[in-house]
DNA sequence: AAGCACCGGTTCATTATTATCACCGATGGT
DNA sequence: ACCATCGGTGATAATAATGAACCGGTGCTT
């Protein structure tokens, strides 16, 4: 159904930072003409997905994802259930930790906990989080049901001097990822930041959000990050069955392996 | 564009009280072909937009609609915004308040604020309400864009002896609301329980939701009805204004009138 | 245990849909 | 006065969606 994933796609150029887009705009941000790209937007506009600003004609996400989300959200409370286990990493680990979910081509936040430290990381809620940056980019690659054509091309979006550009390199990264079950990030997306994170599985068997920690890079010793990953495993395995998951066979191997 | 019509009818089916449909009830509920059907699903699905459970093979809306949710949300904060108005309501109404957006052919309850007193109206958050049978429903549809294919048929869905059933009847209703800007019904979807309604405005200009106040009917005299749609105007038109919307010119003119 | 009805899922010739380009009127900068 | 860009539209060419038949499996009825 090519008619149906264009019409996603559309979608997922609307972001916090880029919340209204006009039309044109819009057509050549999904290279596609801008009678198809309003025939799409009507369309959606027909079902409360999409709005247009009456005054600057611009197109923006509209009320629809609300009442679908809480349908969802009644039958399994990601939010909540989230927000519980982040609640309990950040109190083990006395690090800032989140939740993000896949949407589109990069993990959008869904959840934060903040650590009680006075030198601790900082992170919004519906912030999106670049896949090839983040600690929480690897986790959700290594486990995701295939590899985004985005993070295929060269020159990937660089936000640090240490952030993977390379798709190669990416590849290998995430190939360690696969190994250990974990992915650990230094400064790749935030100076000074280390994050480490592990996959939360959908239904299908693939990843389909992370859980992370994040603190300063001059913190994260062996120690600390051994007690991250051991905490992570628990809290995942738990948010993913909770949200009618299903956690691999092969990666429970890999914890088993990793809490030896 | 009406493949991607087809693919949001399916969603449809999904609510709370139906929260997972296999794939030939799904067919037959939406009469498409059982082939189409599950072509749409899996496009859906590689969008996160749809689950399938791994044991009964039914499918479930998926995690998609709560990014997408969180964007506009932050954007324009329904859910803060419509609670703010409701607490307002029932403090000023003394009876218990709810707001509503729609979906598809019915409206989603959004929030709501119980009443202090002991003899009160009980909503729950997530449930549908049907257009036929509700005040919030007659509030939508005297302002909708158009009126829904189902609302047009004869034998619609009924809840008590008085829930209206015949078209006709509706659009009787319906063009009474039209003239005095608020809908009221008396037990037409919980006996004894009477319902006065509101529209909140989109930025098209038409209905995209409502605020409401319900009572028990004993309760419901002329001056209390007076005072409940003098605070209900006051409060749809902050949250439209809230939201993005812009009120009708029109609908500006029949609150004046109504405050005379 | 044979027959039947329904399930989820798949195939491929037929048929309906969507894409594209050229064009419109309006707006804003040079 | 000009050019570029905006949002939006309509008719034909190109492409995508459709649906009946079919598969293997499960559970109920005879």
């Amino acid at each position: 159904m090519q008619t149906v994933d264009k019409a996603f796609k559309l979608l997922k150029f609307f972001s916090i930072t880029h919340p209204e887009i006009g039309l044109s705009e819009l057509a050549r941000l999904a290279q596609f003409d801008k009678a198809a790209t309003r025939r799409f937007l009507v369309a959606l506009q027909n079902h409360q997905f999409i709005e247009q600003n009456p005054e600057t004609k611009a197109y923006r996400l509209g009320t629809g994802f609300l009442s679908f989300a809480k349908i969802r959200e009644e039958m399994f409370p990601l939010q909540e259930i989230v927000q519980q286990s982040l609640e309990r990493l950040t109190e083990i680990t006395s690090e800032t930790s989140h939740g993000s979910i896949i949407s589109g081509e990069s993990l959008t936040s869904v959840g934060v906990s903040l650590s009680m430290r006075s030198n601790r990381v900082h992170i919004h809620t519906s912030e999106k989080l670049p896949l090839n940056a983040t600690a929480s980019g690897l986790a959700y690659l290594a486990f995701a049901p295939e590899m985004p054509a985005t993070m295929q091309k060269d020159n990937l979006p660089s936000f640090t001097k240490k952030t993977i550009t390379n798709p190669d390199h990416l590849l290998q990264m995430i190939s360690q990822v696969k190994e250990t079950g974990y992915s650990i990030v230094r400064g790749g997306f935030e100076e000074d930041v280390t994050g480490i994170a592990v996959p939360i599985f959908s239904s299908d068997g693939f990843a389909m959000g992370t859980l992370a920690v994040a603190s300063p890079s001059a913190r994260m010793n062996d120690e600390l990050i051994g007690s991250i990953c051991h905490a992570l495993f628990i809290e995942t395995c738990e948010v993913t069955k909770a949200l009618g998951g299903i956690t691999p066979t092969h990666y429970e191997q890999l914890i088993a392996v990793a809490n030896l």
